[in-house]
DNA sequence: CCACCTATTGACAACGCTGAACTAGGCGCT
DNA sequence: AGCGCCTAGTTCAGCGTTGTCAATAGGTGG
């Protein structure tokens, strides 16, 4: 059966298409004996917009593309979930983009394969704000975590002052040698907001850093590159009475290594996380973590996109929100 | 800047838009200096089609909505995922739809929300496919899991067959009363394909399961809510040798709380999920579970709306898919 | 050299919708 | 009474694309 156009309803309700468009619009200038009639004859028919009309009259699609790096991950299977019923709570639809590698999520972001969509979310993993510039954004584009970009509109997470507050939670509660479970590539020296909230805080308390106790994970956000990474730097032959992982993924790894390794956490060793994912409340121990505000950050990009939508087309902005340290089993104080 | 159309490639290569159009189309009966005018042309402009336009006149979309009721499920986080890549590499877009609740569900998967869409791939969780058929079905939909409908596609996992499989394990390795974390409604009887096979395989083994051994979880799939159950089982003083859990969440929370109760598994009871999600082989101790083929679900969904949209229009079609034991430390047996 | 055929290209309409401009009728005001 | 104004509703065009069919050009055979 062919699907009702408006003209169908038009016919039923002894109007024009155009009245008929107007009522679906909430349009003033219908008197409320039409209106009804109207109402009665969408009913009836069973008649519903095609958007594809709709969107070339009005140049929008009222969809909005979510771009993650992946699902798999716990962290950005709750950010998309987030997104997703934010953004329909505004009336938009979203599409979801999983971004594997660097091409993938710039191209997502701006590319071929994001021309139909109004504006774009991004949770960038792979790309800098820069790429995009480099590519020529046509169309809004918010970008949620990472490093911000002055022409972009810029989610920025709680990640200095939150990995700050978990090494002082760890220096606080006695420990001195606390590793870090980096989540870079392999040999290139930590940097960006987490690792100087890192450093901050062991200055803060006067302990210089010890470079050896810098583990690499192999890919990225792993349970398992938690584990070799753990693995590797206790073949090093290094001591640490701590260890701070730049996600929860990396720490579950960790907690793992360490105990087939029959290290004793938090007795011997402290751990801890970083995204506060439900998972970490179920290890063993139980994984002391730090909460990014998810729900701040998706409300800041949501309503930053809404905004260019509705036109405004200032410079990038920037939001910052913040974190706070969820302590649990695996930092107590050692024994 | 306006976006470059048909009309602005067309001027610029000096043929018609429609001579441009047959061009991207791939159409015969474009003289090979005239494509490559054109496509020169096209690349000068930065030209990309409009799918509102496009879609207008086919009256397809190039869309199809993945209708899941979370994400914070690792499951259906991996589902989405696989669903969305493997649609994207049919050239279609996907967007994704999260049911909360009983009306979402069934309005994301036929309703208002869905008239942009050419087809729909649902995984069910709160509805049956004759919540479907009662709804009319206007364009494809394909269910993938849940209890299968004679209309609908339907990709049926082999929840008897592994559910069977797994409690075969543990009756295998000395097991007598095996609880079962039950995740429907509180006070409703079990029932359903795993149910089903956990009956068969105590009825291979000759041993009559206790109902007294059932345990809900209030809200199906929280890691919390195995947690709850299990306390709950335990407060009414049972005694059980193992614990079949209906998936993985619903595990970790048992595992937590029997832990938490001095417990040892698996020497004292073991424990079982279903799925075997990433998580669950970084649990303590690690978790045996059942492990569907989602590769070979996803294929045979998205080979079958594929069919669909190409207009297949037979009667509904039924796929079985397989499931594989995996058995980790937690059904380890008694020692 | 002409008629005819085929290969290539173009003109036009249509898809379903909404903005702009317009009409008809009723109202109040002078 | 006559004027303009407001309201409710209509008509028309056009958004960007593709299908249909006509037209044109170029080559071929007689």
């Amino acid at each position: 059966m062919r699907r009702a156009t408006l003209d169908d309803v038009a016919a039923r309700a002894g109007v024009s298409a155009k009245t008929v468009s107007n009522v679906l619009l909430g349009r003033p200038n219908v008197s409320s004996a039409t209106r009804e009639r109207v109402q009665t004859a969408v009913a009836e028919v069973g008649y519903a917009v095609n958007p594809a009309g709709r969107g070339l009259v009005s140049g929008r699609t009222g969809r909005v593309a979510v771009v993650v790096p992946n699902l798999y991950q716990p962290y950005f299977a709750e950010l998309a979930e987030r997104l997703i019923l934010a953004l329909s709570d505004r009336g938009l639809t979203s599409t979801l983009r999983i971004a594997h590698g660097r091409a993938a999520e710039r191209d997502a972001a701006l590319g071929v394969t994001t021309r139909d969509v109004d504006g774009v979310i991004v949770c960038p993993h792979h790309f800098t704000g820069e790429m995009l510039l480099a590519g020529g954004v046509s169309r809004p584009v918010v970008q949620l975590g990472g490093a911000p970009t002055p022409v972009l509109d810029c989610v920025v997470m709680g990640e200095h002052i939150g990995f700050e507050a978990v090494t002082r939670h760890l220096l606080a509660t006695g420990r001195r040698r606390i590793a870090l479970v980096w989540n870079g590539p392999e040999g290139v020296h930590p940097q960006g907001a987490r690792y100087a909230g890192y450093l901050a805080a062991h200055e803060a308390f006067g302990v210089h850093p010890d470079e050896a106790l810098v583990a690499f994970g192999s890919d990225w956000d792993r349970r398992a590159s938690g584990y070799e990474a753990m693995v590797g730097l206790q073949r090093t032959g290094a001591t640490f009475d701590a260890v701070a992982c730049m996600n929860d993924a990396l720490a579950i790894g960790v907690l793992r290594a360490l105990r087939s390794g029959g290290v004793r956490v938090p007795d011997d060793v402290a751990v801890t996380g970083f995204d506060d994912t439900d998972e970490g409340e179920f290890t063993t121990p139980s994984l002391s973590s730090v909460s990014p505000e998810q729900g701040e950050m998706v409300d800041a990009a949501v309503r930053m996109l809404v905004d260019r939508l509705g036109g405004y087309d200032g410079a990038g902005r920037e939001v910052r929100t913040g974190a706070h340290l969820v302590i649990r089993d695996s930092s107590a104080p050692a024994s």
